[in-house]
DNA sequence: GATATTAAATGTACTTTTTACACTTATTTT
DNA sequence: AAAATAAGTGTAAAAAGTACATTTAATATC
């Protein structure tokens, strides 16, 4: 076999900043980094490719290894390629991110892997370029979740109209009309309504909803419009 | 200088969809493969990466060999890792696309560099993975084109409101109703009219205007909906 | 030089979507 | 029984989007 001659090769990485939703903020998964340099600082999850997987492979092997889940929502996010990132040695990496539902997220691993949740707005500082990958991801999410319903992602099976209010208000910060943005998720018709109600947050308690997975898959690339005036959200 | 031992390191390429409008349809630059595998096939541009530089500046650097142009429009499309991309030694390659004015490409390049433009409808087969590079560039302008006014990128200094139809119909291949694509390409005040008129196109003559670079860039993240129904573009 | 031809330019009425805004309801706590 | 809390709901006005036809400027043709 032929070989490219002369070429220099690069260490390939991928990492994931995973994002998840416990019902009030969004929350970001660290890890305290197990090798030198930055040992024992808080980073993304990453890893170097393996020689015979691709990117999302490798992404799902470690967000599988990390939150013991699978068939999480994972995207490409960008490939990062300053060669001195990694003060080391030229690193590649390219970052996906993920959203996945919290509660699905098995807590023993966290000891495991030295992983916490950190609220976005008060996560440590990270290594390398981790703040910039992070920085990125939720620009890329606001920008999606304006007019794709991908923040149902991060909900649980049963939700209710409040929380994911709750949500989008979180991500975009700002406050929406509770009248416009309960007719406007409804005129989605990817919600179905439950018998039942939550009665954690209220004393009247709200309905539970579930996605209507069918519409939800049909409609997911559709431009639902989800936020008002885009246009002011920074 | 300690190393990330027993990792395996790959070669590195940046490939670049280089879009151009001739007025009347979307062109591609290619140009014919000039190593072995492969040799003489059409494929994008693009070139290992150099031990210095990032991905933007390899980018630009083929970018302004291939076509003598600086300052171009340039934004990373996606990384490609799968192992067997290319046969011959696994190779990431991380694919930009470009949108340039045509009229201000070098046309001697071709000869040198075996360089041709081919109408995006009858592009021919390309190399390795570069069909599906293409095939996801396009999508991507498009989802951008509909939310973002980038298509100025590929039009001249001066330009008609018609040759902007067309080339807004030639991207979402579908046609619009001219008062209705007037109206809101006006309302966006992002052109200046001005005296002169394009005579080569009609009897009548369309009046030529430029762009505002000004309210552009000011411009050029807000949400513009230029696309009537955006649902209905596959 | 009158007439035909061509594509550019423009306006209006109707429909749909978005926005702003306030009261009633169910339930628990006091 | 009264107070407190958050859920749930409707309407009118404004803005945006859509469908649609005629006039205009210039050249080409007879």
């Amino acid at each position: 076999m032929p070989k490219y001659q002369k070429q220099t090769r690069f260490l390939v990485a991928v990492d994931c900043i995973i994002f998840g939703f416990d019902g009030t903020e969004l929350k970001l998964l660290l890890v305290q980094r197990e090798l030198e340099p930055e040992k024992g600082k808080w980073s993304l999850i990453g890893s170097f490719i393996r020689e015979e997987e691709d990117f999302e492979k490798g992404a799902n092997r470690i967000l599988n290894q990390m939150t013991g889940l699978e068939g999480v929502y994972l995207e490409q996010l960008h490939a990062f390629g300053n060669p001195d990132r990694d003060p080391i040695e030229r690193t590649i990496s390219v970052a996906y991110f993920a959203l996945i539902d919290i509660h699905q997220y098995e807590r023993q691993l966290n000891d495991e892997y030295h992983a916490e949740w950190f609220p976005i707005k008060s996560a440590p500082r990270l290594i390398f370029d981790h703040e910039q990958m992070v920085e990125m991801a939720k620009k890329r999410l606001r920008y999606k979740a304006a007019f794709h319903p991908i923040l149902f992602e991060l909900l649980p099976e049963k939700f209710t109209v409040p929380q994911l209010q709750n949500l989008y208000e979180g991500i975009f910060d700002t406050v929406f009309d509770k009248r416009n943005f309960s007719r406007k998720i409804q005129s989605t018709k990817l919600l179905i309504k439950q018998k039942d109600k939550d009665k954690e947050n209220s004393k009247k308690g709200a309905y539970y909803y579930k996605l209507d997975k069918r519409r939800y898959a049909a409609n997911f690339h559709a431009f639902l419009n989800f936020i008002p005036n885009p246009d002011n959200i920074k």
